[in-house]
RNA sequence: GGAGCCAUAGCUCAAUUGGUUAGAGCGCCUCCCUGUCACGGAGGAGGUUGCGGGUUCGAGCCCCGUUGGCUCCGCCA
């Protein structure tokens, strides 16, 4: 009747239980061996209990040769420490165990890593050793809280009256997004499967179905490529859709979830919502122009300024008649000049030519306006200097950027601090905005400007419905062809496709996307007409989207819903920088899992059975 | 598909411009030590410098290729 190896865990034991015989059982996570007494650390999920073998203990010998790592059960009396040697560190540090006998439940091998103490470890090493890993403390924690951000985000949600189901995970390959993982099938020879994107579909058909408020903690397949914040492969969504509502309701469900959530395991860290507990809006177009990228990092103190007409007319050939955005950095002045090279080499790695800045500071200048003025230098100054409308709108830029005080008389000088700023020109404006986005985070985060502790959040609104094809010109989906258009059918009719929003939203937090969602297109009129504007006739929309198209013929309430990332809000809760640091198997950025070998060659009879024939690539000569 | 960075003992790192026998800490093994808690002390084993080629009197260091990992671009409706 009672359990073989332990009695109590290795979090249990305190004063109260001395004098008790106990068994314990857990791995040897650190041994003492004073040479008459032995003292060993265990430790278990729980936690740490030191236990004590005696030298006249006649095991003590064989226990003290040990390896760190073995898992052993021990039995003996529970003591309270003598004085002067509790440990505070330790929830069981008053008491230890003065072992009597023990029994040896799993040996172990040299170690290919220090599970204790946690010293910096190759993550290659860490990732084909993930269960040593795994046992180390702070991943240990990182696992936990992700396990507790997923009962509370499933309470929460249940809480706001959603109801959680399950959709196929075996279902058809869809023509839009991103490429699919395939899965052969054996009974229908040259068919496949597809594992889904996101249950995307049929989160819609259960809102034609009548069944309102849907969540499901969903995997959702990728095959793309990794980033620090994204797997290869495959990821977990908060996956949600409600029926009847606006963008507004939907807006308003994940408040109620992200903010007590985020307070709950962070309440330290503040959250810039409003009083009522909404985050601030921020719509596509001015997010790529004051932050250029929609996921902006708002913890960062300066922001994109748009030049571009203060450069129209301009003798500069460089910013000339092109889109020119700014920004001024005050603590890079004192940087040196390899570090103003260094940017140059990252910005022409991101395909813009340089990185142009100018160093500004206030000087006295009795000659020419007044007794005031900014001093420019820097390697593109004179070109800067010589157009007075140019130095003119620099002038107000350094001021707007200059922290100051207005209600304070401080003279014009003195508010005025020594700054850079930094430009970037190109013809083609979303590359003028997403080069100077991408300086933005990475200088603040050279210069460490990125506010910390604190959660800055953001709605992205009205994303664009359609854009131009790069090379082709034509009009296609920016996003998700299943947004319902700002305006409907009539915008469809009578608008410029370019100039048509998409009921599209994304959450942002800290400079990553947390969410993605939409208000659906449920009128197949609707839909049949964004589509013919995207080039695709109706019977792409028949074949392409049959079980959805076909359910909206039947009654479809208007319906809308949003897809929060369960990993990267487990990472900002676990204030980490890569998402395999809160997964407790995650693959090698190259998509490989090192622990388990796959992906991984299959026999021939498997390949038989769902009629394949491998087709290997020629290699390059 | 492309670019950059990294690879030295089981692990973390060192090794001046290319120059003697590639070092240290942790771990491991042996021994000493009765109150430690990152215990302490003495000694020892452990290396084809990821792999293959090249330059050189001489390569851990320079060059080319390759493998693996990381970061980024593309990709991510």
């Amino acid at each position: 009747m009672s359990n073989p190896y332990r009695s109590h865990t290795c979090n249990d034991l305190r004063a109260t239980h001395a004098g008790q015989t106990v068994r314990l059982a857990g791995w040897i996570h650190n041994k003492r061996d004073l040479g008459g007494v032995l003292f060993i650390d265990l430790r278990d999920h729980y936690g740490i209990t030191q236990i004590v073998i005696p030298p006249t203990a006649g095991f003590q010998d064989t226990l003290s040769h040990l390896p760190k790592e073995t898992v052993i059960s021990v039995h003996g009396l529970v003591r309270p420490r003598p004085e002067g040697t509790v440990n505070p560190n330790i929830s069981t540090g008053e008491v230890e165990l003065d072992v009597q006998g023990y029994d040896l439940l799993g040996s172990c091998q040299p170690l290919p890593m220090n599970v204790f103490p946690e010293d910096h470890t190759p993550e290659e090493t860490r990732l084909k050793y993930r269960f040593l890993d795994l046992r180390r403390t702070k991943l240990h924690q990182t696992v936990m809280l992700r396990a507790k951000v997923i009962s509370s985000i499933r309470r929460r949600m249940i809480e706001l009256g959603f109801q959680e189901f399950q959709t196929p995970i075996l279902t058809s390959s869809s023509p839009e997004g991103a490429r699919d993982f395939l899965v052969p099938s054996r009974l229908y020879p040259g068919e496949f499967y597809a594992l889904p994107q996101a249950p995307q579909q049929f989160k819609q058909l259960l809102m034609v179905s009548g069944f309102d408020r849907y969540f499901q903690i969903a995997p959702c397949f990728r095959d793309e490529d990794g980033r620090a914040d994204r797997t290869p492969g495959e990821f977990y969504q908060l996956d949600v859709e409600m029926s009847f509502v606006t963008q507004d309701d939907v807006f308003a469900a994940i408040e109620k979830l992200m903010i007590p959530l985020f307070t709950e395991f962070k309440a330290e860290w503040p959250i810039n919502a409003t009083p009522e507990g909404a985050f601030v809006r921020i719509p596509y177009k001015e997010s790529m122009l004051r932050f250029g990228t929609d996921k902006p990092d708002m913890r960062i103190p300066f922001e994109i300024s748009d030049l571009t007409p203060l450069f129209a007319k301009s003798e500069f050939k460089a910013f000339a008649g092109k889109t020119v955005r700014a920004f001024a950095v005050p603590q890079a002045f004192d940087q040196p000049r390899s570090w103003f090279d260094n940017l140059q080499e990252e910005a022409k790695k991101l395909g813009a030519p340089g990185l142009a800045y100018v160093k500004a500071e206030a000087m006295l200048s009795p000659e020419s306006t007044g007794g005031y003025g900014i001093k420019l230098s820097g390697p593109v100054s004179k070109f800067l200097e010589k157009d007075p409308e140019v130095y003119a709108g620099l002038v107000a830029l350094i001021a707007a950027s200059t922290a100051y005080d207005p209600a304070n008389k401080l003279s014009y000088l003195d508010r005025i601090s020594p700054t850079v700023i930094f430009f970037s020109a190109d013809a083609n404006e979303t590359k003028a905005a997403k080069v100077l986005g991408a300086m933005r985070v990475k200088i603040a985060e050279q210069l460490n400007l990125i506010e910390k502790n604190v959660f800055k959040f953001a709605w992205i609104v009205d994303y664009p419905m359609f854009e131009l094809h790069e090379e082709t010109k034509a009009v296609e989906f920016s996003h998700n062809p299943f947004s319902m258009p700002q305006g409907g059918l009539e915008a469809l009719e009578k608008q410029d496709p370019l100039t048509i929003y998409a009921y599209q939203y994304d959450l942002v937090c800290n400079g990553y996307e947390v969410a993605s969602g939409a208000i659906r297109n449920h009128r197949p009129e609707i839909m049949y007409k964004a589509f013919a504007l995207a080039g695709h006739d109706q019977t792409v929309v028949d074949t392409e989207f049959a079980g959805m198209i076909n359910a909206f013929k039947y009654g479809a309430p208007p319906h809308g819903g949003i897809a929060p990332g369960i990993d990267r809000i487990v990472m900002l809760l676990a204030d980490e920088h890569s998402i395999r640091e809160v997964i407790a198997f995650p693959m090698a950025q190259n998509g490989r899992d090192l622990l388990m070998n796959a992906p991984s060659p299959v026999s021939e009879k498997q390949l038989k059975e769902v009629h394949l024939t491998i087709r290997k690539p020629v290699p390059k000569v």
